[in-house]
DNA sequence: TTGTGATCATCT
DNA sequence: AGATGATCACAA
């Protein structure tokens, strides 16, 4: 079998240090080169693969969480997420953080909100992520640990507030993706027509379209530029 | 069926 | 071009 779609998941790393070094040895490696060395085959392209490249890494960096709501690397608490860039080290895309429980989030504080228990330590995979580049020919960045500035913290408590205080008012269906400055709301489902609990403005329980929170690239941009140290246009990838 | 991994595809 | 809304695969 050389056309298995999923490497054999990797020990779980033992420390912070040990999952920073198995990142140094991905860095600067194309997908097609990290996929030869577990005889694998890189999907042409990633419309039916949308994760490919996310569950790929994690299982080559070892983590344990495989789509169970907990941290990727569970012993160490980190939370993992590939971050699709240009050449210049410029988010491609948005971010999904979590998915939103739509009858709770109006009784949860901030402390207490997954949003927050994702993202307080979070392993960044940069990974390029051009659409006009071939996924096997993308190269693997450098990957860093990253927790919150206190900035951040409050710039993303701030929209957290705001995006769970129109849903716990009942007023879901008038959110849009337009609200948030760094943290937004958008749909996460199979499709439109999937439904999941909520609650309108009387209180009264109906089936809405399920969703979730996403990090806009304006705050993933900022999250690469302090870390790498560059201003806007930077190279960030490896 | 639901949450995790996200990117796609269309509209502005 | 950039962003919003829609969508696809997999595992427990």
């Amino acid at each position: 079998m050389v056309t298995l779609t999923f490497p054999t998941p990797a020990p779980a790393p033992q420390s912070e240090a040990e999952l920073l070094s198995r990142c140094r040895l991905l860095a600067g490696k194309t997908l097609a080169e990290l996929a030869a060395e577990h005889d694998l085959r890189v999907p042409v392209d990633l419309r039916r693969a949308k994760g490919w490249v996310g569950s790929f890494l994690e299982r080559l960096l070892g983590a344990t969480a495989s789509s169970r709501a907990a941290p990727d690397f569970e012993a160490l608490g980190i939370e993992m997420k590939t971050l699709p860039v240009t050449e210049q080290g410029q988010p491609v895309e948005s971010t999904f953080v979590c998915t939103i429980d739509l009858l709770e989030i109006g009784d949860l504080e901030w402390d207490e909100s997954r949003v927050w228990r994702k993202l307080a330590r979070v392993l960044w995979v940069p990974v390029l992520g051009r659409r006009a580049v071939p996924v096997s020919e993308r190269r693997v960045g450098t990957a860093f640990l990253w927790t919150p500035s206190q900035q951040q913290r409050e710039w993303l408590k701030f929209d957290w507030e705001e995006l769970a205080g129109v849903i716990g008012s009942g007023e879901l269906e008038k959110l849009t993706g337009h609200l948030g400055k760094y943290l937004q709301v958008r749909p996460k489902a199979a499709n439109s027509r999937a439904r999941r609990r909520g609650t309108d403005a009387e209180g009264f329980s109906y089936d809405a379209l399920p969703r979730g929170f996403y990090l806009r690239p304006s705050f993933t941009a900022q999250v690469l530029d302090e870390h790498f140290g560059l201003g806007p246009g930077g190279a960030a990838d490896h």
